[in-house]
DNA sequence: AGCACGCCGACT
DNA sequence: GTCGGCGTGCTC
């Protein structure tokens, strides 16, 4: 037999079938070691075929198999097929996505325990004659043991010392047995409240259950129980014997949204996310692929969850940014998602408040099913949203952070005993800091951006490399001591509102005060056991969080993000504000929403204000058409970086001249190709140029393959280039 | 990725 | 004359 191999290395050259003589115990989708020019590395068995096109002399024979059992299912290796085509990745980097790290790297093995137990020749009245008198520890373990009880050697070792166990295992009076333990992932045990359906939720799972062969968009307003819908499909598939993956947020992945499903489903839950210990994933993982767990919860990565049978596969908040793979290999959980449902004939559910752009227009085409729940299951009407003009109350005189109605509202909680949270996307102290005297602005000697002020330790960091730096005291340009700060972030919010509310517990949560992992479901208790009590945070607080103390919301800046250079940056501005609104008044008490703008006229906000989604989906959908953006037409952004800034303009020049020749003979289907360097023109050190291109969709897989050949065909040996489809973050 | 081959400059 | 620099090319 001919065994089909990918080779474990990471390059474009070796990225290609290789055909080995295999032995008979080689099964396809298992790990082997071949010879591989001069040395032994690792491979993965595509599959096995009767011949090779290949010369019988040039043909290596396998070593032997890594494993006793394949790694991949067919599935996988049809969904490699399917991966490489769509998002151009490596045999390898699919392979390597498919199994856990800890199992390729070898750090995590199985965790054995062992366990004695008395064997025929122990006769404790013999052996006690044979013992020195003042061995007592001897003495008292042999009276302890009982005869045919099962010990856990390690309780025994703590007790009367490893010497004295060992010394009667090696005389043979005790046996030891081995036997793996499984490593699971704390819990928080939570009682499961069983809650009949609305008509319209049942409605919903009875479509998804009619149609399996489609893919669902559940379009939900915050709290009218998708998660609900959810669980019921889930523990109708699992009922069929079938098995089902929730992905759900990284951010929103918390042990409160976890236990809601651990307690509906028990010990068919295994969860897969990055706060795990090696050996905890490996254990998960291999719970999965052995069918004692049946479903998977976990981040985006949890898509490549070794099960089989699949019977269903829910994306919770569709629309979130990290569903989308933004360093290689760089994937669309979505589309993975599809391919997953196609092989298994099962639905996939896509279920958001806020359907991403992409997605409800697919809904409107027809190309996937779409459900709507209009109503919250509790039937309370959702909060209502201020909006506040800043520019107005600059001209009143007011340049703090802080509305007047906002500080009003915040007094009003206070004395109430609620709860409030203010929502801003910057975490640190401030911004910038900026000489008044000659406008020098304090920049990341690896990077071209601003530093960030962080009170607390008093240096400045750059957000982009995490390099740090000592505050500055005189501008080191001119030497002037007139410093001032720019545009403010978490850290001053809080200190201006312990001047405001000195008496009142203040909270904040971001990237610098949850990271580590207790620190986070720290913050979240203490936040729930205190009244009143303000939060102040980044998108973190947006998130799964249900509190529901919570009866202000404050949004410090909404247009933050409204001015990215981004066509996505209405899109994502209505989902954060609909997200963050959410969260005010989810229990009996009325919330409220204060929006603080600069912009009060924006569309966004009109739309925002009223909750009405399909009106923004309208507007928006057609200045897409319009203008001709994404999902009308396609974005690819070629990214080259090297530390040699010569060398990646150069480079880029190359591909794009290459390129312009292509776009020149076919002028109509280009809307727009330029080279130019990045918004951010150096990170970690690495000068930074690209290639912006958008086009017409007709010609679309022409384009793109025809790009991809061009970037791997280009000799750059100093320079990286990356390949970006409708990039996101474009610094 | 590694590891060999191979072709030029500086040295015991 | 040889040792070793790393450019180029191959791995079933």
């Amino acid at each position: 037999m001919i065994a089909e191999v990918i080779v474990d290395v990471t390059n474009d050259q070796v990225d290609k079938v290789f055909d080995y003589i295999a032995t008979p115990n080689i099964l396809a989708g298992q790990r082997v070691y071949v010879p591989f020019g001069k040395r032994i590395i690792e491979g993965y068995v595509l599959r096995l075929k009767e011949h090779s096109d290949l010369d019988a002399k040039m043909l290596k024979t396998i070593i032997g198999a890594k494993d006793d059992y394949p790694v991949l299912t067919p599935e996988f290796i049809d969904l490699n097929d399917k991966m490489r085509k769509a998002f151009h990745l490596r045999n390898v980097d699919c392979m390597r996505l498919f199994i856990p790290t800890q199992l390729r790297n070898g750090k995590a093995k199985p965790l054995y325990i062992n366990f004695v137990e008395t064997t025929d020749a122990f006769k404790p009245d013999e052996m006690l004659l044979n013992v020195r008198k003042n061995a007592t520890k001897q003495i008292d373990l042999i009276l302890s043991l009982k005869e045919g009880q099962l010990y856990a050697q390690s309780e025994l070792n703590k007790k009367y010392g490893s010497n004295n166990v060992n010394k009667l295992i090696e005389n043979g009076f005790l046996r030891q047995i081995t036997s793996a333990k499984i490593r699971s992932p704390e819990r928080i045990a939570k009682e499961d409240k069983q809650v009949t359906l609305t008509q319209e939720q049942n409605k919903v799972v009875e479509q998804v259950l009619a149609n399996r062969d489609k893919c669902h968009l559940l379009f939900g307003v915050t709290g009218s129980g998708k998660t609900e819908v959810y669980m019921h499909v889930i523990s109708q598939v699992l009922k069929e014997g079938k098995t089902a993956i929730l992905l759900v947020p990284e951010i929103s992945l918390t042990p409160q949204v976890l236990s809601t499903f651990t307690a509906r489903f028990g010990d068919d839950v295994a969860i897969l996310h990055s706060g795990l210990s090696d050996g905890e994933r490996f254990d998960e993982w291999q719970r999965l692929r052995t069918g004692q767990a049946r479903i998977a919860i976990g981040a985006r990565s949890a898509i490549f969850a070794p099960l089989n049978n699949l019977g269903v596969i829910v994306l919770d908040e569709e629309h979130d940014p990290s569903y989308k793979a933004e360093s290689n290999p760089r994937y669309q959980t979505h589309d993975v998602a599809l391919f997953r449902a196609k092989f298994n004939n099962c639905p996939v559910i896509l279920g958001s408040a806020t359907p991403s752009l992409e997605s409800f227009y697919k809904a409107q085409k027809g190309e996937y099913m779409l459900h709507i729940l209009p109503n919250r299951a509790n039937a309370k009407s959702l909060p209502p949203i201020e909006i506040v003009n800043m520019c107005d109350e600059v001209r009143a005189g007011n340049t703090g952070i802080f509305s007047a109605r906002l500080t009003e509202q915040l007094t009003e909680c206070v004395k109430l005993k609620n709860q409030a949270m203010l929502f801003l996307n910057r975490r640190g102290f401030s911004s910038y800091m900026i000489c008044r005297e000659c406008g020098y602005v304090a920049k990341c000697e690896d990077c071209d951006v601003s530093l960030v002020y962080h009170k607390e330790d008093n240096l400045l960091k750059c957000h982009y490399c995490n390099r740090r730096y000592k505050a500055l005291t005189n501008c080191p340009a001119c030497g002037s001591t007139y410093l001032r700060m720019g545009a403010i972030g978490t850290q001053k919010v809080v200190e201006e509102l312990g001047k405001l509310f000195p008496d009142v517990t203040i909270l904040r949560m971001d990237f610098d005060t949850t990271k580590n992992k207790n620190a986070l479901n720290e913050l979240l208790t203490t936040f729930a056991n205190t009244k009143p009590c303000i939060l102040v945070g980044t998108q973190m607080i947006a998130k799964g969080h249900d509190f529901p103390n919570v009866t202000l919301v404050g949004i410090i800046n909404a247009d933050m993000s409204l001015h990215f250079s981004d066509y996505r940056s209405n899109e994502r501005t209505f989902q954060l504000i609909t997200q963050v609104a959410g969260r005010a008044g989810r229990a009996e008490k009325e919330g409220r929403v204060i929006l603080q703008t600069y912009t009060p006229r924006h569309y966004v906000y009109r739309f925002v204000s009223n909750y009405d989604y399909l009106g923004f989906y309208k507007k928006e959908i057609n200045l897409r058409e319009v203008s001709g953006f994404p999902p009308f037409t396609k974005i690819i952004r070629i990214l080259v970086t090297s530390t040699d800034k010569d060398d990646a303009r150069a480079t880029t020049a190359r591909l794009y001249s290459q390129i312009n020749d292509y776009v020149a003979l076919n002028r109509e289907q280009f809307l727009f190709c330029k080279a130019m360097s990045s918004p951010i023109s150096r990170i970690e050190t690495k000068y930074r140029f690209q290639i912006l291109l958008r086009f017409k969709l007709d010609t679309e897989p022409k384009i793109t393959d025809f790009l991809y050949d061009i970037v791997s065909n280009d000799k750059h040996q100093k320079s990286t280039v990356f390949i970006e489809i409708n990039p996101s973050n474009m610094s």
